[in-house]
RNA sequence: GGGAGCAUAGCUCAGUUGGUUCAGAGCACCUGCCUUACAAGCAGGGGGUCAUAGGUUCGAAUCCUGUUGCUCCCA
């Protein structure tokens, strides 16, 4: 039998372990009615991304999960995938053809879509493998994509339904433009950003005046050249002369009307607002209640267009600068100030985001939002829990002012919107088949052939098809019947961040509730986001985001697991720094030590039965496995995770390394007895079994290395231990003898005691028969010579007391003045101490209402404490003799 | 502008319905140790007026109100 490797190989062992596991089938799962299934479908990352650091939170945490429901014995699925995100990818295609010279507006659709499944096939799903790394235990057969045959046929069958339901129409409405993506964006995926801008002050002549002018302020003054109209507050007295008469527009000498509305803040600015019904969500709202007209003077990509009139074909920024330089020119400009103020940008492109006014397609709210907010309102009720609750309040609010969701998209990438238009006046029919739609075209008077209908060019936003993710990757639409989707729908957990909450949480809910009429999930897991230690997100561009795939190689998966989950608890960011994972990886290395000693007793043992220390270490550390195992179950329900990592590590570090191991050790040049090395290597399973869905790479690693065991018999698939009732007596003795231990290392090293020099140890106590038994254990820990109990404090002796355990060591010199020092002082203490529990059970009231059990805890303090109290003064008279 | 939340050790966080020696954990820090599993370690140690001012209560980190500072969401 070789020895175990000085040290752990993770590169070699993480690779072997996680083919094995693939090859063995581990992480599969298939329906079966004898047990009971627990599901998780994963948040699907960008089929294009690559791991970053919120990935391997999220995952991590998905997987610790999946592998502890695992070994309870659930036939536990995760279904891994990725979604086609439509903006990002269509973003990345164009700009690798532009680098080729290709240029989108080149291309037909079908060219392009040609390139970017090209590009998917590449690129996409790097994520996926990258997962495997981090020890993912997905069920890989399953993988889906959003833009696959059957997930497409689901959303396209989604839209049908909804519109026949009419909860989907189209209309024009001022809608959030990327001029960069030249696209609609629904409210969520713009981003609100305080910058510094400029607010110019710009006064507009009178019409019919001379030298009369009324001023505005605006930040965007480029938009005048879409003015339509000047407003300001009816009960603004400034500006009451005004009322009736026109302004003229500078630069392009437009005639505008002056009016008046309720909606204008008379504080902000002059008080005087320019009207731009077509780039202002407010001014279009004004224009609508006065019927003033609409100018669009941007074209899609932001530039100016000939209605602007000036300066066609300028882009937005570059026309501010110029329209500035020219009112001031001309005289118009009165001043400017610095503003902070917040503009939106695009979630995807980072463009500032126009308010523009376009045909879209957009799905009715109200009807969804009611389940899918009563659902989480009551969570008891076959609802849905968020952890932690705090969301629920951000989540209500949401879902009380929900608006409607505009759902089309300007691009090519992604699922083709299923309306067919025909004749001339916007005629158009919404259907899943171009066959079908035909015939309803037909029914509607249109005489063309099918090939004659014109599609709606654009696509649906991506949010359209991961709504439906936890019905579709078990093909719950097309075949609401099958195995699967019988038997893991509902799934149990979601994991995922917040900021995701109304993308596609509570969106997801709705889809749950409508198609299938139940919750899609039982539970969602809200995470933080992984931050720097500046707090600052990590990003790309301000380069604070280690790669994750180094870090692995570095500090190995289990290692970085660990320094994952250490500081995040539900729903608090987490500030990432490197040292976690180092911590992490030195929790793998003091493991591996670990079991480097125990293996070092195999075949090694002698023959004899437990001696009394070991007999008293198995049995205490089962005792506190079986404690830890049953406040783990506790921890998991309520996902205590990262508590639940802490205990696990406390327990394995503190109370098997530190204390165990130290006692069962054998003395140099001795053996440790067989039964006390079977016995070990049990526990050291039962250890191993609770620390696996947080580090699975060591932990089945070792579990082999204990024990010769069958193909089959992999840690990944044992079955946890049942904890049993805990032994509390030995818990607390060992306490006991633990913090006395302590108590006399702190004296010894207090006494300048040298770890190997023996002293003799003296005792006062109430129960002599239990440091009796302890003796051994004692004598483990530190070196003494004599062990005995005494009623009295033996001359020249340091003293510590636990409890009311007084200890005694006799020192050749003993300073007696520090003893007396620190003796009073401790007096002093407790009596302060007893001083506030007396004036309590002094307290007619306090008798009065506290509850009974309360009081007899103070009266037991008072007991404790006088008795401590004596102790101190007995040994403190014992000094002055 | 509207809403929600947070403030506890140098850092990140626990702290169930107010009541055990309740002021905690991990990391960091300090001191002493190369003690044959592990210096990636061992043994000890220091450190907080629980943001702040009031109030309720026999009793407040915990409940209420004001103040200050920060974060997030929405428009």
């Amino acid at each position: 039998m070789k020895e175990a490797p000085k040290s752990y190989d993770f590169q070699t062992v993480e690779k072997k372990w996680y083919q094995y596991w693939v090859e063995k089938g581990f992480f599969n799962a298939d329906p079966d009615p004898t047990r009971k299934p627990y599901t998780i479908v994963i948040p699907p990352p960008n089929v294009t991304g690559v791991l970053h650091m919120g990935h391997m939170l999220n995952n991590t945490i998905q997987d610790v999960l999946i592998r502890r429901k695992r070994m309870e014995g659930y036939n536990a699925c995760w279904v891994p995938g990725t979604d086609h995100a439509s903006i990002a990818t269509e973003a990345k295609v164009v700009a690798m053809l532009a680098e080729k010279g290709i240029y989108k507006k080149d291309l037909s659709r079908a060219e392009f879509l040609k390139y970017a499944w090209e590009w998917k096939e590449k690129y996409g799903g790097i994520i996926l493998e990258q997962l495997k790394k981090l020890g993912a235990s997905c069920d890989w057969r399953r993988t889906r994509f959003t833009m696959e045959e059957k997930l497409s046929r689901a959303v396209i069958k989604v839209f049908v339904d909804l519109y026949n339901k009419g909860l989907i129409y189209r209309g024009i409405r001022m809608v959030n433009w990327d001029p960069q993506g030249k696209t609609a964006l629904s409210d969520e995926e713009v981003i609100y950003k305080e910058v510094s801008g400029k607010l110019y002050y710009v006064r507009y002549p009178i019409e019919n005046t001379k030298n009369e002018y009324i001023t505005i302020a605006t930040t965007r003054p480029e938009t005048i050249l879409a003015d339509t109209g000047v407003a300001f507050h009816p009960q603004d007295q400034r500006y009451q002369h005004l009322i009736g008469k026109n302004a003229i527009l500078p630069l392009i000498s437009r005639k505008v009307p002056i009016i008046t509305d309720s909606a204008i803040d008379p504080t902000y600015g002059t008080g005087c607002l320019k009207v731009t019904p077509a780039h202002d969500i407010v001014d279009y709202e004004i224009g609508l209640r006065h019927n003033l007209p609409v100018i669009d003077i941007l074209n899609e990509d932001g530039t100016l267009n000939e209605n602007a009139q000036i300066l066609i074909g300028e882009d937005r920024f570059v026309a501010r600068e110029k329209v500035v330089q020219l009112l001031e020119k001309e005289g118009y400009l009165l001043k400017t100030e610095d503003i902070i103020h917040k503009v939106g940008f695009s979630e995807r492109t980072d463009a500032i985001i126009e308010p523009r006014l376009s045909m879209q397609w957009f799905l009715k709210m109200e009807r969804l939002a009611k389940p899918a907010l009563k659902a989480v309102l009551e969570p008891e009720n076959e609802g849905i829990k968020l952890i932690p609750s705090r969301f629920i309040n951000t989540y209500k609010h949401w879902m009380e002012n929900v608006h409607d969701w505009c759902i089309s998209r300007q691009l090519w990438w992604g699922h083709q919107i299923p309306a067919y238009f025909f004749g001339e006046d916007g005629k158009f029919v919404v259907a899943e088949t171009r066959e079908e739609a035909w015939r309803l075209a037909k029914e509607q008077g249109f005489t063309g052939k099918a090939e004659e209908l014109c599609q709606d060019a654009d696509v649906l936003d991506t949010w359209f098809s991961s709504w439906l993710w936890p019905i579709s990757v078990f093909d719950g639409f097309e075949n609401p019947n099958n195995p699967d989707f019988l038997y893991f729908y509902p799934t149990n957990d979601l994991v995922t961040a917040p900021e995701i909450l109304f993308f596609w949480v509570a969106r997801m809910i709705m889809a749950g509730y409508e198609y299938t009429g139940k919750r899609p999930f039982q539970n969602v897991y809200l995470h933080g986001i992984v931050r720097d230690k500046q707090r600052r997100k990590m990003s790309k561009s301000l380069g604070n985001s280690p790669d994750p795939i180094e870090l692995i190689e570095k500090y190995s998966a289990d290692g970085v697991r660990i320094g994952m989950l250490l500081a995040a608890p539900a729903g608090n960011d987490l500030l990432f720094d490197e040292s976690l994972c180092d911590q992490g990886k030195n929790f793998i290395h003091k493991i591996w030590n670990a079991f480097r000693l125990v293996d070092s007793w195999k075949n090694n043992a002698t023959n004899q039965l437990l001696n009394t220390t070991e007999s008293l270490a198995i049995d205490w550390i089962n005792a506190k496995i079986h404690a830890a195992a049953q406040e783990l179950i506790h921890l998991f329900e309520n996902f205590r995770i990262a508590d639940a990592l802490m205990l696990v590590y406390k327990l394995t570090w503190d109370d098997f390394c530190s204390w165990y191991l130290e006692m069962i050790k054998p003395a140099v040049g001795q053996k440790v007895s067989e039964k006390a090395y079977e016995n070990t290597v049990k526990i050291f399973e039962y250890l191993l079994q609770l620390l696996h869905p947080f580090i699975p790479f060591i932990t089945e690693e070792i579990w082999h290395l204990l024990k010769e065991r069958e193909a089959h018999e992999c840690l990944i698939v044992q079955k946890l231990f049942e904890p049993t009732v805990v032994n509390n007596a030995i818990l607390e003795e060992m306490e006991l003898v633990h913090e006395s231990i302590t108590a006399l290392r702190a004296l010894r090293i207090e006494k300048n005691i040298p770890t190997k020099q023996s002293t003799d140890l003296y005792i006062k106590t109430q129960r002599t028969a239990l440091f009796q038994k302890y003796e051994p254990l004692f004598r483990k820990f530190i070196a003494i010579e004599k062990f005995e109990f005494t009623d009295s404090q033996p001359q020249g002796s340091a003293s510590v007391l636990v409890k009311n355990h007084e200890f005694f060591v006799p020192l050749a010199c003993i300073d007696l003045e520090a003893e007396k020092r620190k003796l009073q002082q401790e007096i002093e203490y407790t009596e302060g101490f007893l001083e506030i529990v007396n004036k309590k059970l002094n307290n007619s009231k306090f008798l009065e209402n506290a509850k009974p059990e309360v009081v007899e805890r103070e009266k037991q303090k008072q007991k404790d404490a006088q008795a401590k109290l004596a102790a101190l003064k007995e040994i403190l008279q014992g000094l002055e003799k």
